[in-house]
DNA sequence: AGACAAAATGAAAGCGCTTGCATTCGCAAA
DNA sequence: TTTGCGAATGCAAGCGCTTTCATTTTGTCT
């Protein structure tokens, strides 16, 4: 025998069809009061759970949306991600979370299989991906968000911010204190524009003062703290040191950070470092991180309604953007004076 | 229309029945070379997926597990979840992620709603939970797998370690150094037997002594910064200050880290202060934290390769004890010449 | 009491797939 | 040529649920 109840068991229990019990699940005030307590009792009884594929077959929804992020490695979306699943928990939808490891291969992958899941929709980070895939959804019809990425006429439902923008202001504002020599460790920008819109973003403060960035001043690394650490390692250790490392994350930073200390150097006395996400990370860092800060739970719960506005086929869900604020913490002072290799 | 193709479909343009089509997705060496290739084909041109509901409704199988972690918003978990994720990946098997905000009936709740999915089995963080959800999963035939967790005598599969012995340890040694007045700022110990196991632990290494945990040097808290850093503002500031607080992971530790800062006091030359994980967290902080490392990614390998026995009915698939190890860094040394208030 | 609408329920047809069993095919052996 | 047999394929019955439509029950108004 079956080793759990289904639909019929409880009817029988009941002593109603399957159609009423069904009823009783999703159409309660559909069923006459007496005969509710009836079903009811019997589905606690027999502890009855329905069967998601069954369900999902028959009536083509399954209350689940999926995202796709790169890793649950580092924090940057873990708060976004719990603001996300407890918004959609609100209207009875489930979240399911796939990884994609910053590949789109593999990023393409999961998207499918999140599809032939059925999820009801999909949440997506950032804008960069094959067009070919962007047409799928649509064929599909399944509606989708793209987070933590905006840019002023993206085609898609977006919830995010400007990332070039913000990046631009941190930029500007260590170019305010008076640092020339700037260096930044950025994320690795191929198929992110996330991290490529950062490095933009600094480009274009810098180039407001002829500067720029090039490969003696621009590392590209992955987002962990062995990575990056030696990126800061290689700046303060070849060449012009530079008086400040912007840094494409907070991880990065943190990573930075630690580098310049095992140098044997003092942040911001000898560098200033900055961050960009404001995860708790920047905050037991020593001297805590300036960043930018990103609202992530706003972000999260504006990415379910819109997600749920779409997915009701509402005709004003548009887009949604944030506004970033660039939180000034320890880690960032003006230059000191020259040091070291100083002419 | 349909807007995606079915095996239907698939079957029609190849030329076969769907009973074919089905064999090429699901046991291709059953069928003609020639055929497969038609079919694969199709599917190709078609951009099929199979659909996930129907699958598992006729199959009474998903390739999917599921696990049920107290948060994502810590690291805690992330790393030992990538590797379970990649190695059942390499078995074909999805992963399906749900989180219970340490909070038992949430817990519960996710079990079912993962059980109504399908799911093949089952990974649980610790062992404490309500008989009744030992008695139905096991009615329901579903193997799972107890991670994170484990002492000796649990009669449930656990892939884990011993909490209590590696707090054990940690106590010890800090006493070694010479410490006496020692605090410590635990985990919420409700529903949570790690961190129960880790109290009992630390209380075990005091005991031979001759000290002891009470109200005023044990508080538990919430895993998160300002939680903990609040506790050990509290430690530091009212009656005769630990020289030593032993933390009950390193997110704790962080905050705690950062509350000693904040005060004016400096760690381990005022009070020394140890975490338990070893998270990447732990190598940022200044001083670098001394702490329990835990094998993450080996345990999530583990659990991966139990549970994938245990579903295939295996005989031997038996539980698996790591071994901790007691990392020495910065934030722990001998305590100093008494200061402040020391009589 | 009868007529009629509204409310409550049931019967049954799928949803897209897997799988046991029957059928067909091709080919070697008789 | 027939027989026998494994390999390849098709047929069709579900899997557990939702939902349309028909039917029965209830209540309201003459």
């Amino acid at each position: 025998m079956r080793p759990w109840p289904t639909l019929e068991d409880v009817a029988g229990m009941a002593g109603v069809s399957t159609a009423t019990v069904s009823r009783v699940l999703n159409e309660p005030e559909l069923v006459h009061a007496e005969t509710r307590l009836r079903v009811e009792e019997a589905v606690a009884r027999l502890d009855y759970t329905p069967h998601f594929g069954a369900r999902a077959l028959a009536s083509n929804r399954t209350n689940t949306v999926g995202a796709i992020i790169p890793t649950m490695e580092n924090a940057i979306f873990a708060r976004g991600l719990q603001a996300l699943q407890e918004a959609l928990a609100g209207d009875g939808v489930t979240l399911v979370v796939a990884t994609s490891n910053y590949d789109p291969a593999r990023e393409a992958e999961q998207i499918r299989a999140l599809l032939g899941r059925g999820v009801d929709g999909l949440v997506l980070i950032g804008e960069a991906r094959d067009p070919s895939i962007y047409a799928m959804l649509e064929r599909r019809l399944v509606p989708f968000v793209l987070v933590w990425s905006w840019r002023p006429d993206c085609p898609w439902p977006c919830v995010g911010f400007d990332n070039r923008a913000a990046a631009r202001a941190m930029a500007e504002r260590v170019l305010e204190l008076g640092h020339r020599r700037v260096a930044m460790i950025a994320g690795v920008t191929r198929g992110n524009d996330r991290a490529a819109a950062r490095v933009e973003g600094v480009r274009d403060a810098l180039a407001r003062h002829g500067l720029g960035l090039d490969r003696t001043n621009l590392i590209e690394t992955p987002y962990n703290l062995k990575a990056s650490a030696a990126a800061a390692r290689r700046l303060m250790t070849a060449g012009p040191r530079p008086t400040a490392i912007v840094c494409g994350n907070d991880v990065i930073a943190a990573g930075a950070l630690t580098a310049v200390r095992a140098l044997g150097l003092a942040a911001p006395a000898d560098v200033s470092v900055t961050g960009f996400d404001d995860i708790d990370l920047a905050l037991v860092l020593d001297p805590s991180l300036t960043t930018v800060h990103v609202p992530h739970r706003r972000m999260g719960e504006a990415a379910a309604s819109l997600l749920l506005r779409l997915r009701a086929q509402e005709k004003d869900a548009r887009s949604v953007v944030f506004e970033t604020a660039l939180v000034e913490r320890g880690s960032l002072a003006p230059p000191g004076p020259m040091k070291g290799e100083a002419r």
